[in-house]
DNA sequence: AACAATGTTCAGTC
DNA sequence: GGACTGAACATTGT
């Protein structure tokens, strides 16, 4: 499920791993690791502790003190398709459903684990990770910030949207629900929107992540449900349209999105 | 069984 | 070289 609200809600469960000091690390996961070999990440974690926990679009990472108290590597997280981050305490552990799901693992002293949960194994753990390499998260961007970078580009509206270095945070579901909440058609040239459209789009992007983050999750969004043959529009009864846009499955109001 | 899935990345093309 | 597209990646659910 993860796109930016989901992180962020995983960026908080990583509050409670901080401070604890690592005994144990799994990292034997070659892919969910790579390009690290087994034990690398290890080596640097045990007997430091995580210090903080930062986001950035899908991107999260927590800055490291190694066992002298000094400044080590971050740890980069990203859930990919559809991990999660889980935090246990002390002794009170629930009956793990899945263990072998379990893509990585960090234990503490006081016998709680912080993990990553995947059934899919897209997700990722790195050091290190490039996030200067993200654009600015969805959540900051201003309008004339995205103006600016949609002018760049005359690929698909949504394929722009999608596209992690032009903003962080906006995965398919949030661009499909933006665009039909801003009434613009994923498949508009990028360059051609005008300023008017622009800040309708922007405006629309706030209030769906907002809305997203308050409901629980992206997939509350109006137009979610709707994403399905024989649908019609929840604002003028038209039916929905689906295509590939950007590479990736879309569906839209063909009568109000333009 | 074949296909799609809320993500990223890499190879290939223009 | 930059911009863009489509397939690949690992795995599960329909």
């Amino acid at each position: 499920m993860p796109e930016l609200p989901e992180v962020e809600q995983a960026r908080r469960v990583l509050e409670h791993a901080l401070d604890r000091r690592i005994v144990a690390v799994d990292d034997t996961d070659e892919w969910v690791c790579r390009p690290h070999p087994p034990g690398e990440i290890a080596s640097v974690l045990v007997g430091g502790a995580l210090t903080a926990a930062h986001r950035r679009g899908k991107t999260m990472w927590c800055d490291t003190r190694d066992p002298h108290g000094d400044e080590g590597p971050t740890l980069g997280v990203h859930l990919g398709m559809g991990g999660r981050i889980v935090v246990t305490d002390a002794e009170h552990d629930q009956a793990p459903r899945k263990p072998e799901w379990n893509r990585f693992t960090v234990r503490f002293d006081d016998g709680g684990e912080l993990r990553l949960f995947d059934k899919r194994r897209l997700g990722r753990v790195r050091l290190d990770p490039d996030v200067d390499a993200l654009g600015p998260d969805a959540e900051d961007i201003t309008a004339a910030e995205l103006r600016t970078r949609l002018g760049r580009s005359h690929a698909p509206l949504k394929a722009r949207l999608l596209d992690q270095k032009v903003l962080s945070g906006v995965g398919n579901l949030l661009a499909d629900e933006t665009l039909w909440q801003a009434r613009l058609s994923p498949s508009r040239p990028s360059d051609e929107l005008d300023r008017t459209e622009v800040n309708r789009l922007h405006r629309n992007l706030e209030r769906a992540l907002q809305a997203a983050i308050a409901n629980g999750g992206v997939h509350t969004g109006r137009i979610i449900e709707h994403r399905h043959p024989g649908a019609t529009c929840p604002r003028c009864g038209a039916p929905m349209v689906h295509g590939t846009v950007g590479g990736r499955s879309t569906w839209w109001c063909e009568k109000e999105q333009r």
